[in-house]
RNA sequence: GGAGAGGUGGCCGAGCGGUUGAAGGCGCUGGUCUCGAAAACCAGUAUGGGAUUUAUCUCAUCGUGGGUUCGAAUCCCACCCUCUCCGCCA
């Protein structure tokens, strides 16, 4: 959520920056109702004030003339009208607020949709093959560690069993990437819950306006996590922290659940676009003015997991076109795929200055006595997991139809070669 | 799921219709004292909204939402959560 008092002074900044994205938000709806909230808590406050006045002084003497309550029940009707305009008010310019996207990064590439992105920089060669190099969905069938049978079996499309050496290449890379992250990057590892309430998942702004991509459960209103931004974003809402608290460093390893509805017909084959997987999620909170060198640090954590797998990537910074609703700048970071022949999006990290902590209402005190300020939040995968095994089963594979293990998995696999 | 107890400021805890935004204590911040520290003493110490001549004025908030009343932390209703015991269970 954006400040009103942004809108307030800079309504044109607002308007554009949403503009560059390709949304239209009312802004003069917006100003409208702000206006009228105003006048509204002016007239109220004034009643308000009154009867506080005349309540005390009645409080004070066994005097009731009726006359002087009569008029207070009068203040008191008109203060209930008031309040209910205020609700309704409140309730559309919260509604208009909440559809407001954060302001982009001045630098950032205008773009109407990813082909827009902007490659920053690729690390490694790509590969080249003395066979032509399969795809994981054919190699993962082949030696029988990927079953996508099974899954549509039990669950029906986008699901899939893993299986033997598979299942436990991606127990294996899950640990790896948990050590990596709390022993060399500075993270606390967190276990967290994978269904949550609509609080948490309103707070982190998926309610209301992304509801229909998720799963939900009518009975207890309770939601499966999309992403564990969700629940780590709320682990600190309404809190204020002290500044020496900060930065926050999380990393949580969790399962991501997601409808895809929009998505329907696009990447159906293999794992790269499926109903549940798994992702580990870096996530910090920091002062303000530490979230650009914050940002980098998340990409550069990202990077450093890529280069250990020895495995080829770029690094994007998405145009405003592609751009998250909440978020001011991000970069991608892309494994290669040589079977599939594609870049894969593994990780998305994002800075989201202040407007996730607004909405879920995170704050700091910079000093002792200091009034409370907005934390910013940033995100970033670290890495998604079923696209990474894509990557490890593509570039690894052998003329054979084998794979090998990457170096620095070994020790968590146990083996050096499936198949 | 059943029975009971309870949710008050950073924490503990009083209050149970009217000078209570809230006693008292702890903590924290500043000061006095001290070579320094501790102790003691003194002072300060919530968040958010609105107005503003930025000195200040005002409103809201005692789990949440309604209701009663001139007036609610205090009474009534609903919901949420926590704890204890019983049941069930990985």
């Amino acid at each position: 959520m954006i400040s009103i008092d942004l809108i307030r002074e800079q309504p044109d900044v607002v308007r554009d920056a949403a503009l560059r994205r390709g949304d239209d938000i009312q802004v003069d709806r917006i100003l409208e109702l702000d206006s009228r909230r105003r006048e509204l808590i002016a007239e109220g406050d004034e009643l308000r004030a009154r009867r506080n006045q005349v309540s005390k002084a009645l409080g004070e003497t066994k005097e009731k003339p009726p006359e002087v309550l009569a008029e207070m029940r009068q203040v008191g009707a008109r203060i209930k009208e008031l309040e209910a305009e205020a609700r309704t008010n409140d309730g559309e310019l919260q509604a208009l607020l909440l559809a407001v996207p954060n302001i982009p990064d001045a630098d950032v590439p205008a773009g109407k949709d990813d082909s827009e992105n902007v490659v920053i920089r690729t690390v490694g060669e790509l590969p080249s093959f003395d066979f032509e190099p399969l795809p994981h969905w054919e190699l993962g069938e082949n030696l029988g560690i990927i079953d996508f049978t099974a899954g549509v079996k039990l669950s029906g499309s986008r699901f899939y069993v893993l299986k033997g050496k598979g299942a436990t290449l991606q127990r294996a890379l899950i640990s790896w990437l948990l050590n990596l992250h709390t022993r060399e990057h500075g993270y606390e590892e967190l276990y967290l819950p994978y269904i949550v309430s609509r609080e948490t998942v309103t707070g982190s702004g998926q309610l209301p306006k992304f509801a229909d991509t998720m799963y939900h459960d009518d009975e207890d209103d309770m939601w499966l996590v999309p992403t564990a931004e969700v629940p780590i974003t709320n682990m600190h809402g309404g809190d204020i922290l002290s500044a020496d608290q900060l930065p926050l460093n999380y990393v949580a390893q969790t399962p991501c659940f997601r409808r895809e509805k929009a998505a329907a017909g696009r990447d159906t084959r293999g794992i790269k676009r499926v109903h549940q997987f798994e992702k580990v999620e870096m996530y910090k909170f920091v002062e303000p003015s530490e979230s650009p060198a914050a940002l980098d640090q998340l990409v550069a954590d990202a990077e450093d997991v890529c280069s250990q797998l020895g495995i080829p990537y770029q690094v994007k910074l998405q145009c405003t076109g592609d751009m998250g609703f909440s978020v001011v700048r991000t970069y991608d970071v892309e494994l290669w795929a040589p079977g599939c022949g594609e870049w894969l999006e593994v990780s998305s990290c994002s800075n989201c200055t202040d407007f996730q902590a607004r909405r879920a209402n995170i704050r700091y005190r910079p000093e002792v006595g200091a009034r409370p300020r907005f934390v910013h939040t940033l995100n970033g995968s670290g890495l998604g997991i079923p696209r990474t095994m894509i990557a490890i089963l593509e570039h690894y594979q052998q003329a054979d139809g084998s794979v090998m293990v990457p170096e620095v998995l070994r020790p968590c696999t146990g083996f050096d070669r499936i198949g």
